[in-house]
DNA sequence: CGTACTTTTGAATCGCATCAAATCTGGTGG
DNA sequence: CCACCAGATTTGATGCGATTCAAAAGTACG
């Protein structure tokens, strides 16, 4: 990995990223502004847990090998933090490789443990931050349980929308992605759910309309 | 929901839903033990969070009801927590129904905030849980976005055994229910990867074999 | 010993992935 | 401002793999 240098241009990275919001200044001051290169190794499979690493551009994999050689990936991070279970473990139990340009932030381990047990408002950030992603990441387990496209996209509107409307932050290509689907099958479903009155598709809103 | 009864017979509960060694005694003295009808609905959208609700066996589903008038699955649950995130917000976000006859342990909730703030022990245990839950939800989501049964089946051995082998502990069906898959697929699936010897099994022990 | 459930195999169907290609879009530099 | 390019969006044709429906064999438990 490249020299890590001191914070400079947080000012832009917070704006970015919403989870630095958490963190406590004195802790956000001793944190590495680091770029990782493409295919570049962040932690090795029995690594100690010396930093706690925060995505902010780019991806992070987590991977294994398995016994036939390919690529198991255990996780993919375009933001936030990576491998929050790390905090409890001596040692990394998967490599963590950047698969594209990432800027990341890393925080001294020790000191990231030492702070969330004495800072009360940290501490209480970091487990609604925790329990919020166990409630989206239960809601992703179903929808990618589902079989149909249609079935998944209804199911996202529901889940991550109010009141049967979403707005999609993101493109479509990377919604299929996160749907589980090609970019091809999401198009052609939202066209067949358009021309069976199901959804109304205004720019980057999409509505889920009633059976009428 | 059933009158809530004092907890009498937990000692055999403690040995099945491990969950409950987290928390404290005093906590534990506080919680009720009640059954659950199939269709019993244990809270409602809106409704106040009084209780933190652990299941001990059964299922409970999170649910909403799309604008069309379907269900849309949150989560399902049988075993353990649900709806972690409810202990920071006033009111559910969803429905909570039991699908088959449940057993739970109902925690107040107020105590239950509170005690997590006081006990270390139990604080650290919590987060604990949550990181660990991150982490197996994470990978979960990664293995069911793989198209193909075989990918999905040899990504469950990487992630979820130790150095290609996994002891499964529950029968296939349900296997393949969480690996998002019919039993059908699962069935041929593994045999196919039997017969190509990428896979041995023996009882409830899965071999992922290197390709040699 | 019977019943309920899991495990297993078979055949037909359907939906999604895949490959291909055209169009549209936003952003860049000339 | 326009030409250009990379990426996103959209449509088409084909094949494969999972679902679905059906049914038989195996297994656990009372």
């Amino acid at each position: 990995m490249e020299n890590k240098r001191p914070p400079l241009d947080w000012p832009s990275l917070i704006a970015t990223e919403q989870s630095v919001h958490l963190i406590p200044q004195a802790l956000q001051e001793l944190a590495h502004l680091v770029q990782a290169d493409t295919r570049e190794s962040l932690f090795r499979i029995g690594d100690s847990v010396r930093y706690i690493y925060l995505v902010v551009s780019g991806e992070v994999r987590l991977i294994r090998v398995n016994p036939q050689g390919n690529e198991v990936i255990l996780q993919r991070c375009r933001g936030g933090f990576i491998a929050e279970a790390s905090l409890d473990s001596r040692a990394y139990h998967c490599d963590g490789v950047a698969v594209e340009p990432t800027t990341l932030l890393l925080f001294p381990a020790a000191v990231f443990r030492a702070t969330l047990e004495d800072d009360l408002v940290f501490r209480k950030g970091w487990r609604s931050l925790l329990a919020n992603e166990v409630r989206k990441l239960r809601a992703q387990c179903e929808r990618l349980s589902l079989h149909s496209a249609v079935d998944r996209i209804g199911h996202y509107i529901e889940s991550e929308g109010t009141n049967g409307v979403v707005n999609l932050s993101q493109s479509r290509k990377a919604w299929a992605s996160e749907l589980g689907l090609t970019h091809e099958a999401l198009y052609r479903a939202l066209r067949r759910m358009q021309d069976d009155g199901l959804l109304a598709i205004d720019g980057h809103q999409f509505i889920s309309k009633p059976k009428s």
